[in-house]
DNA sequence: CGACAACTTGACGGGCGTCAACCGGAGTGG
DNA sequence: CCACTCCGGTTGACGCCCGTCAAGTTGTCG
């Protein structure tokens, strides 16, 4: 443990993203009481019917939530990165609903929840900061409800590339037109409701229509306005507000 | 305006389900200066796209969440009945990122958000009740993710009569097995992600093999077991809590 | 009793699932 | 350094679930 401990700093740039922080609020949350741990891809970090324990926060690296039906088959719910925090959701609940995993190395910092409670209590503006930050997944869920719903594999892809890019572009990993995948097309194709191999001729029609380029898992947005038009992506569901 | 004024009751029932409150956070709530209004079916409450505004309270009917797509698809995010509060989803936010519509007749109570806020900061108990309330219907996004990723018409068709008879009756709004569909099929279809025509077919399948009956848009859960395990259906994502 | 919305049913077609190979790169052990 | 394994990716053939189109039927409200 001899390398630099990871901060919340990327936390708090995310969280600047939608709510005004004071200087004050951002000392408090880098005094959190945090354990810090390091992961590799794959690891399990909350369990479906587990009761809920300590808050999660994902520094660096790529997460992600699922759920399962009984006979097996898997639906991925959102996708994570760096400065998300992956257990609001369940703060006030007292058994998780879901599990969350790893897709890459990630940086992880385990806050308990009554530090949570008790900085909430200590700095109101904090708490709305993570209160909106939750509205924010749930208004993303709403997005992938109709996704998943109305629209067909070639839009639903599209759009998961449209909305990965982004928030990519957003939390500074990366330029907008050029990125690599963190998922495999099985985590793809189980973000959309689809099967590998669907999710395999799709990204291949989406390429030779010369809308992306792809190289193994590093995609080239070729045509970003094609893209979104095939998406049909409108970015105001990401509550990014009007600054960058 | 002779008639009797509703009140917020249905929504301390509600937020009981799964929140402890004390007498002096019930009369708090109860003593929220809100507009009262009555409205009929088909009313657009809140609109996609507009700032936002009041808070608005569910007293009496029944409503649902949507968004559409570019092209003109619509999707149903979610179904909401008695004591439900519409717009805690927006609470924090800008900017509605869908729509609230009344599927019935339904009596509403408009509350400043200014009034909610301050009434936060006044119990902090009731604060976290209203933000419980907003992670169970996240919840319930994740829930319908899944459906629509994973499940086929006839289970996602009765999952949704699941979820709707438990929640009816946890609202107490009639019995758990027999009870009327305040939605169309066209409604149906639209959270489903299906076409009328096929919600059509799928409930005469689920009445042909004797899970349910249907009477106009009575409905009567014949088989409760069966129609669970089509469904595929574990309560446990409503967090309804041990007791009733 | 006419108008209109919701519901119902049948015929047909297509988007996507299923099954089955095969390929290619990374890790591993002899 | 090469054989082996394994996982992820790729491609083709075939079939089914569900969308589409079209035509009734029912129920309700004027």
């Amino acid at each position: 443990m001899s390398q630099s401990l990871p901060d919340l700093l990327p936390v708090i740039r995310k969280l600047e993203r939608s709510s005004a922080l004071s200087e004050d609020d951002r000392s408090k949350l880098l005094a959190l009481p945090g354990r810090h741990e390091r992961v590799g891809p794959a690891q399990v970090l909350i369990r479906q019917g587990d009761p809920v324990g300590d808050c999660c926060f994902l520094v660096r690296g790529f997460a992600f939530r699922h759920k399962g039906t009984r006979c097996g088959k898997r639906q991925i719910i959102s996708f994570h990165m760096d400065g998300d925090i992956l257990d609001l959701q369940h703060l006030k609940l007292p058994q998780a609903d879901h599990s969350v995993e790893t897709l890459s190395d990630a940086d992880l910092v385990w806050v308990g929840r009554s530090e949570i409670e008790r900085l909430m209590k200590d700095a109101p503006n904090l708490a709305d900061a993570l209160w909106r930050d939750t509205l924010v997944d749930a208004s993303i869920y709403r997005e992938w409800i109709l996704n998943l719903g109305r629209r067909n594999a070639r839009s639903q892809i599209a759009h998961l590339l449209c909305e990965l890019a982004t928030r990519r572009s957003c939390a500074d990993i990366g330029e907008t037109d050029r990125f690599e995948l963190p998922m495999t097309q099985e985590h793809i194709a189980d973000a959309t409701g689809m099967t590998v191999v669907h999710v395999n001729r799709t990204l291949r029609a989406l390429t030779e229509e010369g809308a992306i380029e792809r190289h193994s898992r590093e995609v080239h947005v070729r045509d970003w306005a094609r893209l979104e038009t095939i998406a049909d992506f409108d970015p105001a569901y990401l509550h990014l507000g009007s600054g960058a």
